[in-house]
DNA sequence: CTTTTATCTGAACGTTTGTTCAGTTACGGT
DNA sequence: ACCGTAACTGAACAAACGTTCAGATAAAAG
């Protein structure tokens, strides 16, 4: 056999890359291995080299996809008038938009340690930038007396990792609306740079 | 060639453990093979079956000794006298503890995927343990109405998120002192908390 | 000193790994 | 209807994987 029925390379190149994603982000990328994802896709191993030079650039591929999603989505969110309600809508966003992509930002965070080198500075790079992004929020805040934080590269990381914190337990059919976490989160985010 | 000078299991076990604990940290369970821990140990790989029958045991055995270290560390701390300050000792408590087992903490959180079901249930259960101990303390505040959360098991999961951020970010020799670093997060935990 | 036992080696096992490639077939354009 | 090429198969490669075990040697016990 050779080529199969329906064959279409915009259809199997962005099956092989969702595949990828969710296979890496239940198992590990070390623990998945090309034959797999392949099987899953519905193709042989060696057809995955057509979409892909390795499996390092597929891993990295991926990330640099979502970082690079992520700063644009951001980018494109009229910035609000104030750092208080700036710092409400980013809550609101972050929490959306990582919501809507666990996948992705579970790998994000944790296959940093499978990129080489080079690739590893690059996602570096792209994550340094939108925490700077919320950064910029907090020191605004403060300059403007409505924040009273210590430390806003600190505090940065402290508000991204409690947001962060509600991708490990989220669940859209459970006891919480997205509305509902939105506003207990904003709660604490709010209280918790407050003057 | 057969037993080497100066082999004895009081000190092969416990390489065998730290070693294993430093690389499956560094790369990931499924990243690391037996033969990569038996050369850092200093042995060959056959010589780590004398102490795990495998490594998915060797793995478990690190995960639940983290975590029945802490639940230890946790309940031989000293409860102090009301929640606010309650509050306080754990904020402290747990910045210190995981600071110091950087490698622990990260397998215990990241490894979870690779466990058996049966392996996880098990340690699924200890975490649950030490949330629960948290949430005791932010209920009774909430009770003596010195805190105000909405809902305390979300709260719960915030605090400890924004506080397990630290490991991603604090070396020992960088700009803050760990006095520094736990004071700059009680003052958000607290405030986060408060009414 | 002799015997027993704990500890490790070194080779071997069957599987699986990432990757390559010649050959084959379906699709897209003319 | 035909052709060029994009897409895929299936087999193959060397290397690495977890694990087992008979045999060898150092340490501990008597």
């Amino acid at each position: 056999m050779a080529r199969t029925q329906g064959s279409h390379s915009g259809i199997t190149g962005p099956k092989i890359r969702e595949t990828a994603l969710r296979l890496f982000a239940q198992q590990g990328y070390a623990a998945v291995s090309m034959r797999q994802i392949a099987k899953d896709v519905g193709v042989q191993a060696g057809a995955l080299y057509n979409y892909t030079p390795d499996k390092q650039s597929l891993l990295f591929s991926l990330m640099k996809g979502h970082m690079a999603e992520l700063l644009a989505a951001w980018d494109a969110v009229p910035p609000a008038a104030g750092a208080m309600e700036r710092l409400r809508t980013f809550t609101g966003f972050h929490i959306r938009f990582h919501q809507e992509r666990p996948d992705a930002v579970f790998i994000a965070y944790m296959e940093l340690r499978n990129l080489t080198a080079e690739n590893f500075a690059v996602i570096e790079t792209l994550r340094r930038d939108y925490e700077n992004g919320v950064e910029g929020i907090l020191k605004e805040g403060v300059e403007q007396g409505v924040f009273r934080i210590s430390d806003t590269k600190i505090a940065t990381l402290a508000v991204i990792a409690m947001l962060n914190g509600v991708n490990t337990w989220y669940r859209s059919e459970g006891r919480l609306s997205l509305d509902e976490v939105e506003r207990v989160y904003w709660d604490m985010v709010q209280k918790a740079v407050s003057a």
